[in-house]
DNA sequence: AACATTATGTAAGACCGTCTAACATTGCAG
DNA sequence: CTGCAATGTTAGACGGTCTTACATAATGTT
């Protein structure tokens, strides 16, 4: 005869699938209250297991938080293919569709924006790619993609599609970045981001088949 | 008599400006190891003084890391000024120029990027800007103006200023957050940011020039 | 079944940082 | 010069990370 620490008489004394239990508490957590203020002990109460247990599934506790991410990146790559097969393959209103897409997936995720888009986020990604094509996981291959088939219908041989996603990627996420921190409802209240989004893509694209001067 | 706590016999018993000994202490520190790891207690024992002292000036450590995004904001607005006083104002060189400025001076800064683009930063904008005109302390009003002055020059009447300088800012950001987090040089290596911002400015202005269609 | 081995959980606690409370020293106002 | 306000100190409550030693369960071996 033991204490057993928490509540319940038949609980076992193996939870059965903690790592993903404390995946799914920690992700709850971040969700409600921010990633900076995540503590491990926290999901481990959430789980019904003491603080220790965690331990035994993640060595730290960024091993968890990798984790969350880790799903997050997976899910991106799911969202972005979803929306490239519902569009007409090298158009533009394609590659508008899948800013949009960006942007809803990261915004909707605000909470997540640290983990997924900072240090730990680019390092997780690196790891994901590691010995393979190298934007596997994260959905800009499919970005790239579609650049690449933009630029041979409009006949832009000499342009780099690579650079020119890279370019619309920096468009949606500083996008993102001002609607997530309330820049954008601070500084011009009432806009809409999509649409914001829309016409600086069309004006982008415009631009560049238009000028060579431009570079 | 008394024991002194830390070293020296002559050190007197009050600091004189400890207030801002502490700021300067925690920029330091965060530059050398990041936002995150910064210990309010860390810039105490760089300043020779108690853990509890800080808190004579700093209700929290959150104040005292605003405090430290403060001194960033006020730089920026100069350094936006002067970027402005150097080139032709309502030319396209100039908002490149100010871009540009932007980008380096983020970036050249990138440990304090949480701690002065994310939720904190924006509270605090607000704050430093209140009850007055609507962008004093940013900069970015210093673009507005700028913007503004070349649709007049180009014509572009019906064109809403504040809207166009917002989405050249979203570049901006989503170049530096990219640069920050070493996703340029992991997805396209070698490549030059400030170019990238110059090239994709002259496009998305050419565009808007062109097109109605595109909104 | 009996046993060893491994996986997974618990309790206790070292360590560190935040912040508070009570007390000490100093500067300054009257 | 006296007393208050400002600013520093020590002690410690509190909470989170992570480690160590031990407990229990699942699994495989014979």
């Amino acid at each position: 005869m033991t204490a057993r620490g928490r509540a319940s008489k038949n609980r076992p004394y193996h939870h059965g699938n903690l790592r993903d239990a404390l995946i799914v508490a920690a992700a709850e957590l971040i969700q409600e209250s921010g990633s900076e203020d995540f503590a491990m002990i926290e999901a481990a109460r959430k789980a019904n297991v003491s603080s220790a247990a965690p331990y035994r599934h993640f060595r730290e506790k960024d091993d968890l938080l990798r984790a969350v991410s880790e799903l997050g990146f997976f899910d991106l790559a799911r969202h972005m293919l979803a929306i490239r097969s519902s569009c007409q393959p090298g158009s533009v209103a394609c590659i508008v569709a899948m800013g949009k897409g960006y942007v809803r997936f990261v915004t909707e995720r605000a909470a997540f924006f640290d983990l997924m888009w900072g240090d730990r986020g680019v390092q997780l990604m690196a790891e994901l790619d590691e010995g393979d094509s190298q934007f596997r996981v994260t959905g800009f291959n499919v970005l790239v993609e579609e650049v690449e088939l933009w630029c041979e219908h409009e006949g832009l041989g000499d342009t780099d599609p690579l650079d020119l996603a890279m370019k619309l990627w920096a468009m949606a996420m500083g996008l993102s970045h001002l609607v997530i921190n309330h820049y954008l409802e601070r500084f011009n209240p009432g806009v809409d981001a999509y649409q914001m989004l829309e016409s600086s893509t069309h004006a982008f694209l415009q631009g560049v088949k238009q000028g060579r001067e431009a570079n």
